[in-house]
DNA sequence: TTCCGACAGTGGGGTCGCAAT
DNA sequence: ATTGCGACCCCACTATCGGAA
């Protein structure tokens, strides 16, 4: 199949905004892909906008300087993922130079068409409307099959690839013989979030509630005295976390698949994001590193145990056999229907120094790969007062608004403003169109995207914590900040200062 | 007819490892 | 030594479509 194929159909697909119009555009040519022989893990990863490699090396800046477009497109699909292939190995072997030239083979085979397209995948921004949502369905009008099986297929590989491939040639039967395997990855589940543990509680049903670590996701495969650790993007941190592979080798079982959070501790209080995320980033002598912050290993479900798959048992039977299997690592959780108690939890597991409580219905199953109702997570949220310093034009859909502001505190001492990040959350259109003509008009000079103001509109901010900074003038940054409203019954000379912010520390 | 679940888009801060400067 | 880049941890929120109620 002609590269030249997909992009079209990538391009009817951001053409409509209809998903049904680009489950139809999609499937055809996942059919086409198949009866003709393309390989079908590729295409559909390209149709989604996923490079099969993941990483290659190349970003944006390796993309800048792109040699002569062709005049028409001939480059084949296997072609390109040859191409990209070679590209992530000669980035692997750290030969920059080998690299660009093999960059510059590929681009200069495509057309300005395939050029555009390419540089999209690479950066991972298609930006056609359709992801993993629309591609499962696709696989399942191309392969004739119930959209139910595709999504449970590919929740249990991981990838949707390799299920397209297997519906395609193999329809229903194939799917069914997905199973879960231990040792290779699952999509985690993930949560909702609720504003307020009442919020989360319906109906007095009883829901349990999970301590909320700041740390690192992790899921833990153990066969037979092998284990294997995957991050919540699937990749293989084994090696990196020796501490979390003693801790799953002890524990009583042959096979067994575990979801959890590693986090590092000092005293038995949490230790801020940033040391547990440094640890478990770097790749350096795992040995010291494991003597220096050794990290806690938490698990809160389990999916497999002793040749038994355990998704779709209900919860409270799948922490009945992790409390039995690993007793010494399960996370702290309350069970409860009454909200003066749960409340109570929440409220002691921030005194813990913890982000907050995951609320959970015990009947639920394990949904993978999906952010549904089964989970709510609740945090507390902070908020200031800050003033707007400058604010930067947006990008796709919010191309000719201005979006992202800069945002400013006090001094309290020299009265200077000082930043503190960057948001460009909570807006809606309305507020996007009022802030574009606002701080247009309080303009005073531009640098690249980057609009300056006077210091004039105040902006109330919701966010989750702060964190040090060595980017920020003022040493700390806000962490997830949100834009709630736009003040105009505040003057600057009374919003937050910069030493209140630190004071969260 | 209205409501609501799921999804895509639009970006945020920090850190590590590596190559080039 | 420092800087720039790519990769990958943590993420919140709104608009929209289309099926459910």
């Amino acid at each position: 199949m002609q590269l030249a194929r997909v992009i079209a159909t990538s391009a009817a697909v951001a053409a409509t905004r209809s998903r049904n119009e680009k489950v139809a555009a999609l499937s055809a040519t996942l059919r086409e892909a198949a009866e003709s022989g393309a390989p079908v893990e590729v295409v559909t990863d390209y149709l989604a906008g996923v490079l099969p490699q993941r990483r290659i090396g190349v970003g944006w800046r390796g993309m800048a300087q792109l040699p002569e477009p062709a005049d028409s497109p001939s480059l084949l699909v296997t072609e390109v993922d040859a191409a990209l292939t070679a590209i992530g190995v000669l980035s692997g072997q750290g030969s920059t130079a080998q690299r660009g030239t093999a960059v510059a083979d590929l681009f200069g085979r495509a057309t300005v068409d395939e050029q555009a397209w390419l540089r999209g995948l690479i950066t991972g921004e298609m930006r056609q409307g359709a992801g993993d949502g629309v591609i499962l369905k696709a696989i399942a009008v191309a392969a004739e099959v119930d959209e139910a099986a595709v999504r449970r297929a590919v929740m249990l590989a991981g990838f949707a690839g390799p299920v397209a491939a297997a519906a395609l040639s193999g329809g229903s039967a194939a799917l069914d013989e997905v199973q879960l395997e231990v040792g290779r990855p699952l999509r985690p589940m993930l949560a909702g979030s609720a504003p307020d543990v009442a919020t989360a509680l319906v109906d007095g049903d009883e829901v349990a509630l999970d301590s909320k670590l700041d740390g690192i996701r992790i899921q833990a495969h153990l066969d037979h005295g092998v284990v294997r650790l995957f991050t919540r993007t699937l990749d293989d941190v084994t090696d990196r976390l020796p501490e979390v592979v003693d801790a799953v080798t002890a524990l009583s079982a042959e096979t067994a698949v575990l979801d959890g959070e590693l986090i590092a501790e000092a005293d038995g209080r949490p230790q801020p994001f940033q040391v547990t995320g440094s640890r478990t980033m770097s790749s350096a002598d795992p040995a010291r590193l494991r003597s220096e912050i050794p990290l806690s290993t938490y698990f809160f479900d389990l999916l497999h145990l002793d040749g038994r798959d355990l998704v779709d048992a209900p919860a409270r039977e799948r922490w009945r056999l992790l409390s039995a299997v690993a007793p010494a690592h399960v996370v702290p959780r309350l069970l409860t229907s009454e909200v003066a108690e749960a409340e109570q939890f929440f409220a002691d597991r921030l005194a813990a120094g913890h982000e907050g409580v995951v609320v959970k219905d015990p009947q639920a199953p394990y949904a993978a790969g999906r952010r549904g109702a089964g989970w709510v997570k609740v945090k507390p949220r902070h908020t200031l007062d800050l003033v707007v310093l400058a604010v930067e034009w947006g990008s796709g859909r919010r191309r000719g608004w201005l979006s992202n502001i800069h945002l400013g505190a006090r001094d309290a001492e020299t009265g200077e403003l000082v930043m503190l990040g960057k948001t460009f959350k909570g807006m809606t259109d309305e507020m996007l169109a009022w802030q574009t003509e606002r701080f247009l008009g309080l303009e005073t000079h531009r640098e690249g995207h980057v609009v300056f103001v006077r210091p004039e509109q105040v902006v109330e901010i919701a966010f989750d914590g702060v964190q040090r900074s060595s980017r920020y003038p003022g040493g700390v940054a806000l962490r997830f900040a949100r834009v709630l409203r736009y003040r105009d019954d505040k003057p600057v000379g009374e919003i937050d200062t910069v030493g209140q912010v630190r004071g969260l520390l």
